[in-house]
DNA sequence: TATGAATGAGTATTCATTCAT
DNA sequence: GATGAATGAATACTCATTCAT
């Protein structure tokens, strides 16, 4: 098996067992006899234990940078309907959390508790999410689409406690399997919350 | 010492040690040397460490059922305006979570990766808040206060979500201290976003 | 309370524990639930655990003690018929046994494993049986009663060995209650395997 | 060094210490101590303290089964003399208990006061010989080499008591050292004690 | 590179004993 | 004498990490 290979199997089993049990009740041990390697083997790939968490993590954290740089590219900002763009952001967002399930469940829980720097990258992602909005807010204040006197730090805050617990709360591994969400119906339902008070247009539903 | 007291004493120590470290980095010795016990002292008062981190949670979750309970007695719920009442609601939410940093940072961050039925108890808080959501929200409905086509099982969790978020993320230990927060304004803020959203009767913003 | 019946009660409850779960899996905190008292009372009247156990041990020891020289005071050691003797012998210790078995089980099964000098105090009960034992044999011999050539150490450590496990074997308090012992008959049967082997006289069935 | 030879190693420190301290004053410091290896190290062979000591018995004991096996095969049933058969008998069960003198200590000692199964285990042993006791017994009833009127359940506690305890006095580690058994010798002088009372054909003296 | 036996610092918990009231 | 809250030394067991093969 080639490295690169085997390193990808020893994520996979650490991102589902730190998904089902956290960081401190997963050992290192259900990892390997998961991956069906040696005790060995794994300080080949990473440096500690640690290495093997916030390596998923930061894995997760790319790909979601990935994908919001995605969303803005395949955006005019110039002529878009301030709401579609703000409906695109959350609708990017929820497919993003969707997409894994596992890793879902510990960026979106895990956070106080953890040694050393992990809980700091965690909260670093939070934070990213936070700035974004902050910046698209105040984009949309410059342009008037967003009202003037809206508390941005707060609402960027409302926003994405609302986005990642929803998120948590629907596609975490423990979410009810039995009815699977609908995510352009939820995007439109978050919007029709959202929207009303935060800019200044009137909000009208969006055509199905 | 009155064997109450003691278990407070143990519990205060507890629950700043927990809030800053977490459930396993905080070590039963860390609780008696910062309570100034001895090693077997906390094992007269709780039946292991569990049993302090557990009883630490249930006690603030009871405070909040309280203070909620509270909430609704001193209010007429046939008369009072609809937007009033949720403003009310969401400022109880805040002003309970900023009385106490440390219970805050613990029940709204700890939770994944936790042993036993701690992540339980931690998962039902949440749940509670939820619950309490869809009730306020469907009574509006019918009320006809609130929108008819509203998804209120996610704007419950939209809510939840954005304020208990917001309540770590403006009221934990880790929080600037620098800008202590405005609770009234905040409150006002909060409505602002949502109000638009959810009720059908046209947004005023409250005079102050 | 008197505190010599205190005393007794303390012993009585130790004594029922220590036979069911040994030295080591009884704790003082069952002997004073058990004993209805609080946890330092039992200081006033023992110096420490170990305290306990030896004064049940020596309490039995010096029971037994009195328990042999009274049998040695009712017989004629002029007159009496060799096997009547050892008869006698062994049936005193039957009794004896029978009548506690709780001591039973305490003074012929712990042993190895107790702490400090108590083996030593177990050892030297059955090593002062042993020689009681010896001493009898070095008479008959010199009487002409009991075989010139007979190993006398050994064979009073068969004797001792055999009376004693099967003094637990029917009487401690894990034996067959189903099928209560006929002490008569059972010194009969012992001595019907002994004393062909150990009386110079042929030996005779007794007349019941 | 090979994991079979460290099992050994840890079993053959574990024996000795046992045998000295018993279960409860050995610690598994002075276990891993000894024997010259980590504190981990012996959790790698054994689940826990229990786990050593069970092993330990369990080894002893189908090594019992072992030889009592070995004593029965090479034996003709049908023509050997019954007291040949007998002394045959308890000259294996005195030379089996006279190899180990440590393991000797902690079958024959140990008993009461262990916790979990491990009691049962012992009494299982002892409750083992005494059936094969039994079975030689009636065997010999109906051969007519045994006394019609033996009380055999009692006889073959006799035996087991005698034999057992005499094996502990004599052999086990704290036995005097100083004069060392003659097992033959030992063997006939047992034998000259419970042959007349046990068979039907008079008793000869085994010429030397 | 892969292995897995060996390591040992770290930790929760127990329980006999003390002593102020 | 009686109490029972407080004590802290003692101890089994864990588990991430290492390193010789």
């Amino acid at each position: 098996m080639k490295p690169e290979a085997r390193k990808k199997l020893i994520l996979a089993s650490a991102k589902r067992l730190f998904s089902r049990g956290g960081y401190y009740q997963t050992q290192i041990s259900d990892i390997i006899k998961d991956a069906g390697i040696a005790r060995g083997t794994i300080y080949q790939y990473f440096s500690n234990k640690e290495d093997v968490f916030v390596t998923l993590l930061e894995q997760y954290y790319s790909q979601w940078e990935e994908s919001i740089s995605l969303a803005a590219a395949d955006i005019n900002l110039e002529n878009v309907d301030p709401v579609d763009y703000f409906r695109h952001r959350i609708k990017r967002t929820l497919v993003f959390f969707s997409k894994d399930k596992d890793l879902c469940n510990i960026a979106l829980r895990v956070g106080l508790g953890l040694p050393g720097d992990m809980a700091l990258v965690i909260k670093r992602f939070e934070e990213r999410i936070i700035r974004l909005l902050i910046g698209d807010l105040d984009l949309g204040i410059s342009n008037g689409h967003v009202r003037q006197d809206l508390n941005v730090e707060l609402t960027a805050n409302l926003l994405a406690g609302a986005l990642l617990s929803t998120a948590y709360h629907f596609f975490s591994q423990d979410a009810d399997q039995a009815k699977p969400l609908d995510i352009n119906k939820t995007t439109e339902d978050i919007i029709a919350v959202f929207a009303p008070g935060i800019f200044t247009k009137p909000y009208k539903k969006q055509s199905e």
